[in-house]
DNA sequence: TCTGGGGTCCTAGGACCC
DNA sequence: TCTGGGGTCCTAGGACCC
């Protein structure tokens, strides 16, 4: 084993694109080089915001999540591209590949950053090496800049590759916290954010160093498990794992989009929860998924937003099925006030292969549409109480085992 | 002329069970 | 007839990240 490697510990990677879709753009038309670009959300509609830009647009003042017309008095000669997602996944999945060349020990957390665990690669030379021949890979067979932190876990290699940008390398050691990471701002600290921030200014912690000094009692009941997750992060403590498998784990699918205009109008809401409705279906079928919860989410004009959200008796994956409860959950609880976004989601994903039982459509149509059955259900849901319904209807439909289910099956028969 | 779209995790309250 | 307390599930909202 290599000096540069702890004998104890290990050694993790934070690999972090920069400016990743702008750079993807570049890479793709070096015309553009040099020049200040962005990438911002349907440039023609009054709602784009700033995703992604250069550095020659940031030295102008152009910031993400920055309003478009915005970004576009601070810098005129801003050249503004839409997104394509297609290019930038193909782009990810390049470089994942790249990355997966050192070592199996890869976790993809988003489509431009990822962590490596090295701990095992002394073969392939110091980890700064290491490091430094992927970045040089990169730039050479992606034209793609990264930084990149190397520390003894991922907290501490997430905050280096913020460090250095771009085409940076950090190394953050557990002696030299109190140097580099302590003095810096609580805002700084990734997990962080706004309202945190100005709930630890309330409490005198101003710096990452209050942080590590504050009283672990006083952390628990003002900030919860949180606040104590996080001082322990401070500290350079974090024993999370690098999981390659995490990425396959998903627990949500959705998708929402925001009106051109404020509306109230029923054909355009439904159309819309329809288009949704069909791209979450089409993304969970893909990826051979099923769920068992579907969200609605409604952003009022006001930018009020509320979500609503039931849980089916079967698991459900087509667009019929997921468009007729998101229409359901729209009917129930629109206030009918202007709509400025809608949302569909579906949570509770299981492979589809663990399910023995397929959803069908009709059977939640016969719970909606027939009005009988759908009284009997009340007034069994009353007599039972709605968990238990569930329950006892999922189980005493195969065979009932107790007396209770027993009574219950004859109760829901002789109302049927 | 304010402020997109994809997610994860945590909390808190209510219903219900035992 | 009144009353506990632990635990789970469901729902809604909020904070955060990229």
């Amino acid at each position: 084993m290599s000096k540069w490697y702890p004998k104890n510990g290990r050694v993790i990677f934070h690999v972090d694109m920069n400016s990743f879709y702008a750079s993807v753009e570049m890479a793709y038309d070096p015309s553009l080089k040099t020049k200040a670009i962005a990438i911002a959300g349907n440039p023609e509609e009054r709602r784009g915001i700033i995703v992604t830009s250069s550095y020659e647009a940031r030295a102008k003042g152009v910031k993400t999540t920055m309003p478009l017309w915005q970004a576009r008095r601070l810098c005129p000669e801003l050249i503004v591209l839409p997104p394509n997602f297609e290019r930038y996944r193909k782009m990810s999945r390049e470089l994942f590949k790249i990355m997966a060349e050192i070592t199996d020990l890869v976790q993809p957390v988003s489509i431009d950053e990822g962590y490596i665990d090295v701990t095992d690669c002394s073969h392939l030379g110091s980890p700064i090496e290491i490091a430094s021949q992927l970045q040089q890979r990169l730039k050479a067979e992606l034209d793609l800049p990264c930084s990149i932190g190397i520390a003894p876990n991922k907290f501490l290699a997430k905050m280096g590759s913020d460090m250095k940008k771009p085409m940076g390398i950090t190394i953050i050691r557990k002696r030299e916290l109190k140097d580099v990471l302590w003095p810096l701002d609580i805002g700084e600290m990734h997990g962080v954010g706004e309202k945190t921030k100005a709930k630890f200014n309330d409490q005198n912690i101003y710096t990452i160093q209050d942080l590590v000094d504050a009283d672990p009692y006083l952390l628990k009941r003002v900030f919860g498990v949180n606040g104590v997750r996080l001082q322990q992060k401070a500290k350079g403590e974090d024993k999370r794992p690098v999981d390659p498998d995490a990425v396959f784990e998903f627990k949500s699918i959705g998708n929402s989009e925001t009106l051109p205009e404020d509306t109230v109008e029923e054909a355009t809401i439904l159309g819309l929860l329809r288009k949704l409705s069909k791209k979450v279906s089409e993304r969970l079928i893909r990826k051979e998924v099923v769920g068992q919860t579907v969200q609605l989410m409604i952003r009022y004009y006001d930018r009020k937003t509320i979500t609503r959200s039931i849980t089916l008796a079967k698991f459900l994956h087509q667009e019929q099925a997921i468009y007729q409860v998101a229409v359901d959950l729209f009917e129930t609880h629109w206030n009918n006030e202007p709509i400025r976004l809608l949302g569909v989601t579906v949570q509770g994903l299981v492979d589809k292969s663990e399910i023995v039982e397929q959803l069908d459509l009709f059977h939640y149509q016969e719970m909606l549409k027939d009005e009988g059955l759908q009284r009997t259900i009340d007034q069994l849901t009353e007599r039972y109480g709605k968990t238990t319904f569930k329950k006892l209807q999922s189980t005493t439909e195969q065979q009932p085992r107790t007396s209770f289910q027993k009574d219950f099956l004859d109760d829901y028969r002789t109302s049927k």
